[in-house]
RNA sequence: GGGGGCGUGGUGAAGUCUGGAGUUCACGCCGGCCUGUCAAGCCGGAGGUCGCGGGUUCAAAUCCCGUCGCUCCCGCCA
């Protein structure tokens, strides 16, 4: 029997271990001229080996040619490391290896960057050689991390009954929505699939199928601009359930996350979860994905200002708006970072920002001080719960535009007591349709979800509630669902409502109308974004660090290089020919 | 589509505002010394078209224009 490379791995040394070979990478290196250590690191840990070529003369010259990350296989006995060496530091620090045979599997070249948490080096170059910058001790940890957080996942879905379901990704384009990714169609020319936004239809189909409870760790794709937390192509865990209603959805979501949580952080989140109605986290943070970990809550500032002289605030009120505000509690700021506020606070479509600070006597110093009444000045104090040295910042306009401003300035203030803490929340009663920036109604879910009730949503459509909801986690949106439209009557209805025509919407989804006629179960499902999961269980602020091989902002893999141009002969096959550059 | 930040030996930074010899620091790399270190130490060395292109100037890493790349954000993400 040929010799084994390795017969333990780091991880799984005891003070027992005896006639230990191992194998892995040179992750350090001190040569003494004499005596040279290496710590050696494989995937479960780190350990010093030590080649003393006194005891073994032959392996003198080899060992000093060893360079950082080679690839090399060691044996030897552990031994407790002599007194006054042990390091403390390390898992193994009270043990190493003395070094009887050495083999070099593989070297390495001088490498393009260190391999050392300690050393940032730029993610393009990272993500050029990401097989080593996965080498790294925080990355190898955010993979495992990841692994444990998805197994977990699998086996409390399974342990509820679910069952998983492998969906296709080569489907048809649905335009709606994000803008999807196209695969050209060889066999019928000028045709092409598109990669599933998420498997939405398909898993309401599973449903009419009498799959009774479906989930999925679905890759899925958006072609729109990246950010810290959304890649083009991303993985999400996907559920449905029949006869299922909201509460059945939360019940099923719950124990999946927090055995995720559990698996990466070690200890299991208390569930239920706590819910907030859209529309109180909307009045209290002015976000419908609201950061709990702290309060600097929102305050309607209306009523005292209910009579006001001040142009800017009886204007907005009269136009029915509102005067909110937040206290941003003690800060020094220059005049000159105070109109950068200003000027966020106009990016999102407001025509001001007021700001105050409070004075060691209790007085309001500001640009606009002079305008306010004295009771008005007193009332804003006492509901803002200000005292000397405070920051207070209030801005008059609608409650969309206030509400977005504020939200964001509580943000930027605002700051969690501790880093570790998780404040998973429910956001529920999600409205049919939300305001984007220019003020105009514009749907807040796909069309599949449930309106509370269809008529309200014809003719009420600003206050329709649909039975829709998110979960939440630390100010940052982990997944979304809803119950389904079950009912291809209301189905038509809901499409009519959100201006899709019957025309339109026949020709788009007419194959999916037609299934809700064959007996549909009532149903409800969810998707949880696992890689931002992942990256905040991880205490990662970027999901890229939780994915293996991700890429650019532009899109790009600068491993690999996609994507890349093709030659002339697949276009060909494919019927496409490309147009030349503008 | 828009706004901000960044780009300087292999890596990370300082230098740029206020133009004056590719200068500096740390790490890495190569060689030597060194027998208990652990981000080993000491000595020596190599290594850069300051992202790229153009302009201003006696002179540009530095000022101006353009462009490319990375990144954060707005829009977008039903």
């Amino acid at each position: 029997m040929a010799e084994e490379v390795r017969t333990h791995r780091v991880g799984e040394l005891t003070a027992e271990s005896t006639d230990v070979r191992l194998a892995g990478w040179v992750d350090s290196r001190r040569d003494h001229g004499g005596v040279i250590f290496y710590d050696l690191r494989d995937s479960s840990g780190m350990l010093q080996v030590v080649v003393d070529p006194d005891a073994h003369p032959e392996l003198a010259e080899i060992a000093h040619s060893i360079r950082l990350e080679y690839c090399i296989s060691v044996s030897g006995q552990l031994r407790p490391r002599p007194e006054g060496t042990v390091n403390p530091d390390m898992a193994t620090g009270g043990f190493e290896m003395a070094v009887e045979e050495l083999t070099v599997l593989s070297a390495s070249d001088a490498l393009p960057f260190q391999i050392d948490d300690r050393v940032e080096v730029d993610e393009a170059k990272r993500l050029e050689y990401r097989y080593l910058d996965l080498r790294r001790p925080q990355m190898a940890a955010n993979l495992r991390a990841r692994s444990k957080a998805v197994s977990a996942i699998r086996r409390q879905m399974d342990d509820m009954g679910f069952m998983e379901v492998e969906t296709p990704t080569l489907i048809r384009s649905t335009p709606e929505g994000a803008r999807d990714l196209l695969v050209p169609s060889r066999l019928r020319h000028g045709n092409f699939y598109a990669l599933p936004q998420s498997p939405q239809l398909f898993k309401q189909l599973l449903m009419i199928s009498g799959v009774d409870r479906y989930y999925q760790i679905a890759r899925c794709y958006r072609d729109e601009d990246t950010r810290a937390d959304r890649q083009i192509e991303f993985t999400q865990l996907d559920i449905e359930g029949a006869f299922w209603g909201q509460d059945d959805v939360l019940a099923a979501i719950e124990p999946a996350v927090a055995s995720a949580t559990e698996a990466v952080r070690g200890v299991r989140p208390q569930t239920p979860f706590p819910r907030m109605t859209w529309q109180e986290s909307m009045n209290r943070f002015g976000t419908d994905k609201p950061d709990t970990r702290f309060g600097m809550e929102l305050v309607d500032l209306s009523a005292a200002f209910a009579a006001t002289e001040f142009k800017a605030f009886s204007g907005a009120l009269a136009d029915g708006g509102v005067v909110r505000g937040i206290n941003a509690g003690p800060q020094e700021l220059a005049r000159s970072g105070l109109d950068g506020l200003v000027g966020t606070a106009q990016e999102k479509g407001a025509k001001g920002l007021v700001w105050m600070f409070v004075e060691e006597d209790g007085s309001l110093r500001s640009p606009v001080a002079k305008f306010l009444g004295d009771d008005e000045k007193v009332a804003l104090v006492k509901m803002l719960a200000a005292s000397s040295g405070d920051l207070l910042l209030i801005v008059a306009d609608s409650a969309h535009v206030a509400g977005a401003v504020l939200g964001d300035l509580r943000l930027r203030f605002g700051k969690p007591e501790s880093h570790d803490e998780l404040r998973y929340l429910w956001v529920v009663d999600f409205p049919v349709f939300e305001r984007n920036s220019s003020g105009e109604l514009t749907p807040a879910h796909h069309p599949f979800t449930a309106p509370v009730d269809v008529e309200e949503m014809a003719t009420d459509p600003a206050n329709a509630i649909s039975k829709a909801y998110d979960l939440v986690v630390n100010g940052i949106e982990l997944g979304s669902g809803s119950v389904r439209i079950h009912d291809p009557e209301t189905q038509r209805k809901v499409f009519e409502v959100l201006g899709v025509s019957d025309e339109s919407a026949e020709a788009k989804f007419g194959w999916f109308m037609e299934a809700l006629r064959y007996g549909t179960p009532p149903h409800a499902g969810f998707a949880v974004g696992i890689d931002r999961l992942v990256s905040i269980l991880a205490n990662e602020e970027n999901i890229r660090q939780v994915m293996p091989f991700p890429k650019t902002q532009s899109g790009a893999d600068p491993l690999t290089g996609a994507p890349t141009e093709v030659d002339g002969a697949q276009l060909a096959e494919l019927g496409i020919e490309l147009l030349a550059e503008d």
